[in-house]
DNA sequence: GGGTTCCTCCCCCGTGCGGGGGAGGGGGTT
DNA sequence: AACCCCCTCCCCCGCACGGGGGAGGAACCC
C-alpha cells in the first residue's frame, strides 16, 4: 500500500488528483494539504511514502517545502505537479531534492506510474518535460549553449583566451598582466570581442562566455 | 504492446531479462542483440519502442551507440542497463539521449516498471542511483549555485532587483531607467551589492547571478 | 522614544572602460 | 608578388564605473 499525500493549493486539482488515485487500490491519499505549510505539517503527522507537491502555493511555496521536506522527513519521496511552462523551476526542484515530475496536463497513468516510481525511490519524469530537463541538465542550459558556442567559434583563438578571462572579473590590466601583453592590446582584442559577439559591454560577453562552458568557475574568485 | 530490444554482451543477462518481461503480457522482446552495432542494425530493422542497452559492450559500447540512435531513430526509448558502480557514465548517458538508468542489481519490478516509462516517453532512474545521479548532474553547478545562492540570500530585495539587471548587461543609466530611479541610486545599491557580494567588479557580481539562477536569459539580448 | 535597516538621492573624484583610428610584423592564400 | 587576417602595440578622448561620504524619509523592533 503506497501513502500519498497531496499538496495544491487548487480543489479542483486535488478532487481530479483523489478521483485518480482512487482507481489505484494500491494508493492511498492519507492527507490533504491547500499550502506548503500546511503540507509538512502534515507529512510530518501521517508520514506517507510519496508527496505531491504542486510548485506554486501561498504561504510556503513548493520548492520552499521541498528543501525542507528533505530535512524533516528525508525518507519520502517528493514528486512535483507542475503547469505546462514552468519549466524553469524544474531544475531548481530536482537540485532541491525532488524526485519526480509530473505535468498537469498528463495522462493519469503517468500519475500513477510517477507515483509507483517514487514510491520505490526512483526518479520520474514526465514524457513531455523529460527530454528538456535532462539536456538542460546534462548541457548545462543547452538551448541557450549551443547559440552562444556558435558565437564564440567565430573568435580567435586569442580573442577567446581574452574572453575567458573577461569571465572571470578580471580588468584589463590583470588580463595583460595574465597574458604577458600591454593593456592597450588587450583592450584592442575586447573591444573585436564585443562587435564579433554583439556584445554592448563586458558583462554581456561574460555571460556569453559563461554560457558557452568556457569559464571555470573555480577561477572566478581570484 | 511494447516492443523492446535488448542488447547486452552476455547471454546470462539477456536470459534473465527475458525471463522477466515474459511475465508481462504487455511487452514484447523483439530481437536481441550481443554488441552496439548489432542493437542499431536490428534497431532500425524492428522499429522497437524501447531499446535496453548494455553501457560495456564489444564492437560498439552502449554509450556511443546511444548518440547513433538517437540520430537514426529517434522515437525510440533508451533505458541503459547498468552494473553498480558504472556511476560516472550516467550522467554522459544522459547527455547523449538515453531516457533511463536501470541497476541489474535493481528488482524485477524496475524493469517493468522503467520500460514502461520510457516507452510512454518518461525517464526513468532506478532507486539506488536516482538521487546520486540527480545531485551529480544538478551539483555540476549546484555546488557553486549553493554558495551563489547563499550569498545573494542577503541581500535587500531592491538590490537583488538591481543585480538582475547587472547580470543582464545593463549599464547603470539603463538600470535606473528600468527601475524609475536616478542613476546615483542605482550606483549606490550596485556598490552595496559588490561590497556584499566580495566582488571587485560588476562582471563578478553577474556572474553569481548568473550562477544561482537570477538572470532570465532571454532577457540578455535587450 | 531611540534604534536599526532599507531606500532614495546628493556631492566629489580617480580610473577603468570602450570607440576611433593607425601601424608594424608574421602567416596564410591566390 | 599582392592580399588578407591575426596579433601586437600606439595615440586620443569621452564617458561609465566604482569608492568615499553624507542625508532625509519610511518602516520596523525594542
Amino acid at each position: 500500500m503506497i501513502r500519498v499525500l497531496l499538496a495544491d493549493d487548487e480543489t479542483m486539482i486535488r478532487a481530479g488528483v483523489r478521483a485518480i488515485l482512487a482507481a489505484d487500490p494500491e494508493i492511498e491519499v492519507v492527507a490533504e494539504a491547500g499550502d506548503g505549510r500546511e503540507a509538512i505539517d502534515l507529512t510530518l503527522a501521517h508520514r506517507p511514502d510519496v508527496v505531491l507537491l504542486d510548485i506554486r502555493m501561498p504561504r510556503l511555496d513548493g520548492l520552499a517545502a521541498i528543501a525542507e521536506l528533505r530535512r524533516t522527513a528525508p525518507g519520502t519521496g517528493v514528486l512535483m505537479l507542475t503547469t505546462f511552462g514552468e519549466d524553469e523551476y524544474i531544475a531548481r526542484a530536482l537540485g532541491e531534492g525532488a524526485s519526480g515530475f509530473l505535468l498537469k496536463t498528463g495522462d493519469p497513468r503517468e500519475l500513477l506510474a510517477g507515483i509507483r516510481a517514487v514510491a520505490e525511490g526512483a526518479a520520474y519524469l514526465s514524457p513531455k518535460v523529460a527530454h528538456r530537463v535532462i539536456t538542460e541538465l546534462t548541457g548545462g542550459r543547452m538551448s541557450r549553449t549551443a547559440a552562444a558556442r556558435e558565437q564564440i567559434a567565430d573568435l580567435t583563438p586569442r580573442e577567446r583566451d581574452v574572453l575567458v578571462l573577461v569571465g572571470a572579473g578580471l580588468s584589463n590590466a590583470q588580463i595583460a598582466r595574465r597574458l604577458h601583453l600591454v593593456e592597450g592590446t588587450v583592450k584592442a582584442h575586447v573591444s573585436a570581442i564585443l562587435t564579433r559577439l554583439g556584445a554592448r559591454n563586458r558583462v554581456q560577453a561574460a555571460i556569453l562566455a559563461y554560457e558557452a562552458g568556457l569559464v571555470d568557475p573555480a577561477a572566478s574568485g581570484s
